[in-house]
DNA sequence: TTTATTTACTTAACCGATTAAGTAAAGTAC
DNA sequence: GTACTTTACTTAATCGGTTAAGTAAATAAA
């Protein structure tokens, strides 16, 4: 069976193509009674539009891309979660781009862009990306892009983070509450602003409460697992930490193995703080008490702020910038002696 | 700035857009030194060619559709992984599309591909899709599609599972040899093949052990957390069961939250084993004995096997029926008394 | 009654690529 | 030297919608 097309219903009804368009989209120029035979036909026929066509003439595609290092975090499989709602609600269809923690990647999927591919771009940068700034930047000016979680501080486009700095210093501030001293605290990458944030927040805590900071306090992890792993256990084993701030969901979890190989008991020992979306957070053992970021939140309202955009061509995307607050959940792995 | 076309760079060079177009796609009725002007130009001009437009000719678009009930779950989020990694190998697009479970808004989004959207689908079906069986079985005679994790059994289309029965099987098995006599079974839907299969597993290790079936051993779970705690905490109160098999992630810490509430030890008053691809099932409290299902690998080779079908156009998708093993993780939450 | 406006269409151009078919010039065969 | 290929292009149709511009008939306004 051939694909139905505008031109079939066409000469089936003996109208022209343009009459039929125009009875789809619902267009006052046509008249009941032929809207009515047109749409009956339509859904006899199980006619569904070529959206490639219509794409090309109306140079809009109904398609937003997400653009993300990778979804094993739970954080950006809720995000996706958020997005994918607010999109499927606007009628509008998700591209998922992976960079994989790749700037190179990262860099041809976002060149694509310039092809018309997408309406509008959500992403979350890579930790290598503070050389493309000016790719973004020049990107945001041409197709409405939301930055998220990850933002690139330079760049005039729409951010929806969450209080980074605020959850740097909250979290700090809870382990030094519990009766921490000497604090580690375990980054990603000195590129990203969300890193630099919560250091921010942590050097603050330390400061507020008299405490020194030590550039040796601060450790880079990478992307991979298994040199993580070697990286923590050599921290932990060469400094007396009695506390960790992890900022992300993956270094908590290589603590807790690092914890379990030196034996080292948490929270007795060594009080462990990590930046997590995990729902298992209040079944590990001890269960971690974490910064929740709101991830299906955040995702929700990059979307919605994107498709605002979308909508209304006078909506200026640069000037918005959303935080949303994380939160701090207290659970056994800070508390006791 | 203008959008740089075929056209454009046509203009500029005093050649036909065919020519542009050939040299682009590397046609050997090119010359070289034609080609060299061409892309030079191109490169300079940052041209993107229109994908709309060349999907529109071709009659195929460079992109794929999943579709999958969320990614809430961490197994989606790792298929999604494995997808998209073979899928930016290949060249081609991801689109995601999330059913919530609901089989309306599926059949909505399959609908939307008879319109030539995506060269290729695949899906892991919502609990209800039973009633949609043919829409499906049609659906894959037109755009190549696999099935992965939950299948629709009756279609004749690609199929990646994991060995289910095999897993329900060892899964009940092993708290058998545990010393569990009255096991209770967490499902999900009546109608899911993978559930089904889950269960018949379930009921053949009972059967091998002489050990007694009956209907109030197995709970169909939903999606709802509140109603699943609810009827969870119903069930376990209600009859005294020594182990529970939760063929899905959630339902798992389900139980956990419920134990701790009815004051429960596991595994001393009751085992639990979960199917779950949790990082953490092994830090949770107590650790979590998992059947792993390889999600990552079955991710991968759907991918994999969709592009070999698109590629080479003899394939026979509907034959191909891949079974990926997933693995028993003894931990703690099944062994000691 | 004549003119203006509205209604309900049609015609044809267009979006930007791909490709079948055609062609002129150069190269090769005999 | 004529016929046949090959090379390197061009022309024009095409994919399937959308939309600006045009038109004939019906209706409203004067």
């Amino acid at each position: 069976m051939e694909n139905v097309t505008l031109r079939m219903l066409a000469e089936k009804l003996q109208l022209s193509t343009a009459t039929i368009s125009k009875a789809l989209n619902n267009s006052h120029e046509i008249s009941k009674e032929t809207k009515q035979r047109v749409l009956a036909l339509a859904t006899e026929l199980n006619y569904v539009p070529n959206p490639y066509a219509s794409s090309l003439r109306k140079k809009s595609s109904s398609t937003i891309a997400v653009v993300i290092p990778e979804v094993a975090d739970s954080y950006f499989a809720e995000a996706i979660n958020g997005i994918e709602t607010i999109a499927q609600e606007k009628g509008y269809h998700v591209l998922i781009y992976l960079t994989h923690e790749n700037f190179g990647k990262e860099q041809a999927i976002l060149r694509d862009f310039q092809s018309g591919r997408v309406d509008g771009i959500l992403i979350s940068v890579t930790t290598e990306t503070a050389a493309a700034k000016h790719d973004l930047e020049q990107l945001a000016k041409e197709i409405p892009l939301v930055f998220f979680d990850r933002v690139c501080e330079e760049v005039a486009a729409a951010k929806i983070t969450t209080d980074d700095v605020e959850s740097g210093y909250k979290a700090t501030e809870h382990l030094i509450a519990n009766g921490c001293r000497n604090i580690a605290l375990l980054s990603v990458s000195k590129n990203l602003s969300i890193s630099n944030k919560r250091m921010e927040g942590f050097q603050q805590a330390l400061a507020a409460h008299q405490l020194p900071f030590s550039e040796s306090a601060v450790t880079y992890c990478s992307n991979d697992a298994a040199a993580n792993h070697a990286l923590i256990k050599n921290v932990i084993q060469l400094h007396q930490y009695d506390g960790i701030v992890a900022t992300t969901e993956k270094l908590s979890t290589a603590i807790y193995l690092v914890c379990e190989e030196l034996q080292l008991h948490i929270p007795n020992d060594i009080k462990v703080i990590g930046f997590s979306n995990l729902s298992t957070a209040r079944f590990l053992n001890p269960s971690l008490t974490t910064i929740t970021q709101p991830a299906f939140d955040m995702g929700k309202a990059a979307a919605t702020l994107l498709f605002k955009a979308l909508k209304s061509s006078g909506f200026n995307l640069q000037e918005e910038n959303l935080v949303i607050p994380s939160t701090l959940m207290v659970r056994n792995s800070t508390v006791g002696k």
